[in-house]
DNA sequence: GCCAACGTTGGC
DNA sequence: GCCAACGTTGGC
């Protein structure tokens, strides 16, 4: 499958992935059970995923990425000091999962304005309105339609 | 900073 | 189970 997965670059950018011990970052944060549910349930390690930069001045897709691990507990939510720190879960029942995301390749950004003027992409859940989900599918045909905007061999 | 849209919480 | 209040997201 594949997924598109957003970052604010101020937490974890493309360049931050990239600079990251084996260019691998766990996904850390997420607190929104449907993104959870994606991670746990139906994410597969090497599925794709496009990067994107949100929250930012210049939003939209930064670069290529893979799903390199199964779900695991997100340790954030255990420590106090985490923003992300939850005080209902606990090590024998964590609430929040992540995977570890690995950089395929930066890439030109894509932008979400560019993004919304393309019909082959309206159907993109990043596109719909109201959509503020961090974590969403992509279809095959969105994808390749994204990697050819990018410029980027299927 | 604004604000629309959505998710969560908690009283009842 | 309902739903109002509140908090968050995220583009602009």
């Amino acid at each position: 499958m594949f997924w598109l997965m957003k970052s604010e670059p101020a937490e974890c950018s493309i360049d931050d992935l990239a600079a990251a011990p084996q260019a691998t970052v766990p996904w850390v944060g997420v607190r929104n059970y449907q993104a959870r549910n994606f991670m746990r349930d139906a994410m597969r390690v090497g599925d794709g995923v496009l990067f994107y930069h949100s929250s930012c001045a210049e939003p939209g897709v930064a670069g290529l990425a893979r799903v390199a691990s199964t779900a695991y507990p997100d340790p954030t939510q255990f420590d106090p000091a985490s923003p992300y720190f939850d005080a209902k879960a606990t090590r024998e029942t964590p609430r929040w999962l992540l995977v570890d995301v690995a950089l395929v390749q930066k890439t030109p950004l894509l932008p979400l304005r560019t993004m919304r003027e393309r019909p082959e992409l309206a159907t993109m859940g990043l596109l719909q309105r109201g959509s503020r989900l961090s974590i969403t599918p992509v279809s095959r045909p969105e994808w390749d339609a994204v990697l050819r905007l990018l410029g980027v061999p299927g």
